[in-house]
Parts: structure tokens; sequence; C-alpha cells
DNA sequence: CCGCAAGTAAACAATTTGGTTTACTTATTT
DNA sequence: AAATAAGTAAACCAAATTGTTTACTTGCGG
């Protein structure tokens, strides 16, 4: 390993810590409501080396969202290849992880929503990150649904990320249990589709 | 009309200016984002009658919130009762409005969940609002379900709920014409409870 | 062992925030 | 015409905001 990936390595490491806080305090208390003060307080570096990797507070934020998504897909990947499943059955399991995960009461909602809330119309680069963020989404469901056999699997895509999306905005701000079988309602969308 | 009434409409027209500008600035920049200055300049009223009427920012957050709702109420009551529909075409008009309003562009998303994603776990008196507001909307979904022959109209109110929910998370972080047919999709929901 | 990249701590600047207070001006009603 | 409720304009406050800069420390590679 040449001493320029270690020097890397070393940047990276600063460079997360300063994400992960950020991630955190982001997704508990929201944008705006996060200074960077706390940030790098949390995150233990100091202000110069975070405005270093980050210019600015906007940056980061663009960073984060990225984060996101990239955890996000670490998760997905290791829930589906966990077994050997049927496209199906892999959206299912999506829906089951999904549902756990707004269940547990501390959930705050999807991060690029609540960026777009903080955000659009103001700095194109987080809208960006947004936009992105949701249109990964909307492609793991494509992948799924065009290995089915069924007509229009990207109308069908876009109904499970419709889906997905209400169950969690409804779950933000309801705290309650899902009160509907999610198992039948998703076999209903999809055979409605064959 | 006595001394009093009199002097509540003129309190009336005070509040009801500030709501409003606030209201917009919000949706369209943020609660956070939106500092009280902006607003009492906005709405033309001095920053004294404006801490009079709303003692603390947050306050003032809660009354735009209930104005959201009922704002909302009143154009449903406005499209509903227009013409003579059946429970189910009612249902198809509040998607068709709801679709309308997404396309627009200039659509922010709902503002009890824009809410919540700034504010959860830090005002509960704002929580408590962007509840109301969704149980409101659920109701209104309750009351159309239960005139329809169907089993468990409850579940199917839910269902309607997360799918409008849906609908209007997608459109604000993608802002792209909503590529599905509603109709049909909402009418084979209906038909499933059949 | 020296030099350099990476990092720290803290002071500093400029602005903005929510919120308070004071002195003054309208209107309306009786 | 006088009393009163409602409103205004603007100064003011303390705290917090993002962002900059300075002087100092650490640790690793050639």
């Amino acid at each position: 390993m040449s001493d320029q990936n270690q020097a890397s390595l070393r940047k990276d490491t600063k460079r997360r810590q300063i994400v992960l806080a950020a991630f955190k305090l982001f997704t508990e208390n929201g944008f705006y409501a996060t200074g960077v003060d706390l940030i790098m307080r949390q995150s233990q570096v100091s202000k110069r080396t975070m405005y270093i990797y980050f210019p600015t507070k906007n940056d980061l934020i663009v960073a984060v969202l990225e984060f996101y998504r990239a955890g996000y897909e670490n998760k997905l990947n290791a829930v589906l290849t966990r077994q050997d499943l049927s496209s199906r059955e892999k959206i299912l399991v999506i829906f089951d992880d999904a549902k756990n995960g707004f269940a547990n009461g501390h959930f705050h909602g999807c991060l690029a929503v609540n960026a777009m809330g903080e955000f659009a119309g103001k700095d194109p680069a987080i809208e960006t990150a947004c936009r992105v963020f949701k249109t990964w989404e909307l492609s793991i469901f494509e992948e799924l649904t065009k290995e089915l056999p069924v007509r229009h699997p990207q109308d069908l895509a876009f109904k499970l990320l419709v889906l997905i999306e209400g169950l969690g905005a409804i779950a933000q701000v309801m705290k309650q249990p899902c009160p509907i079988d999610l198992d039948q309602m998703v076999n209903a969308l999809i055979d409605e589709h064959y």
C-alpha cells in the first residue's frame, strides 16, 4: 500500500467521523436546526478540519445524503443476498424490512424527503442529491419487477415506490403500527400486473 | 353585532394576515429557514402585534398547520359538493385533485410532514398538530369507504391514505409527472375490498 | 532527524435569530 | 370630545449562526 493510500485512509477516517455524526444529528434534529459546532464536537474534529473536507455546511449535507443512500444500499444487499429468494419474495422482504424500520418509534422519515422540505428551491446540489436517492430507490424496484413476468414492470415499480414512500411518511407522523397486511397488499399490486 | 365581535373581527384580520404570510413562507422556504422578521414584513404587521397573537414562533407554526388543514377541508368540500357523486367517485375526485396539485411543479410536499421533519422530538404541540392533520385526512377517507359495500373499510381508508401520501412525497422530490394511471390503481384498491 | 501533511484549539468576524420594550399613532365608541 | 383598545416603528438584547484565521502540535516517511 502506497503512502498516498495510507494518507487518504487517514483522511477518510476523519471524513467518515464527520459524516457519521452529521448524519445522526441531521436525522434526529433536522438540517437547519443542527449547527456545525455541534457536529464538530460530536465528531471529535476541529472546525478547521471540518471546513477542509466540507467548505460549506451544504456540501456536508450533500455528502450525508449520499452516505444515507449507500447505507441503505448495503443494508438491502445484506438482506436480499442472504437467501435464495425469488424476485417477488425479494420485493416482499424489502417491505417487511421497511415495516420493521418504520415501527421502531425512533423513525424520522426519509432523510431525502426531509432535506427536500428544508432546501427545495434553495440549493440545487441538495435537490439533486435528494432526487438521486429516489431515482436509485425506483431503480431497485425496476430491477426486480423486470425479472417478473408482468406487464408494464416500470409502472409496477413506481407503484411500489409510492407505497413504501407513503408508509414511511405516515409512520413518521403517526408513530402508530401500520394496521394493514402489507404482504397481501404488495402481492395484490403485483398480481394485478400479470 | 356587539363591540366585542367587531373588535375580534379586526383582531382576526391581523391574525389572518400573519398566518397567511407565514403559511406561504413556511411552505416555500421551510420553518427554521423562515425568520419572524420576514413574516412580519410580509404580513404588514409590527413585531409587537405578532407577539401579542403568537408569543412564540412555534405557536405561530401550530396555527399555520391548523390553517393548512382548514384550507384543505374547504377545498375538499368545494370539490366534493359540486356535483352529486357516488362515494367511489368522490374518492376518485380526491385523487384527481391531488394529482393536479402535485403536478404544478411548485408543490412543496405536505406541510405536516415537513414540519414533522423539522420538529419531531422537539415541540410536542407541533407534533400533535401534525398528527391531527393526518388523523383528519384518514377520517375523510374512512367516511367515504364506510359508505361503500366493502369489507374492512378502515383498512381500505388507510391504504388510500398511504397512496396519496406516497404520491405527494415522490412529487415533492422528483418533480416529474406521475407516470401511472391513478384511477385504475384506486379502483383496483377499492375492488379488492369487495 | 528533519520536513511536511494533517490536525487541533480558540479567538474572531459578521450576520441573523427569536424575543422585549418603549414611545408614539390611530380608530372607534360612548 | 375623551377614553380606550389596537397597532406601529424602531431601538435593543443575548444568544447562536456560518465561516475565517492564527498559532500551535502531532505523527509519519524519506
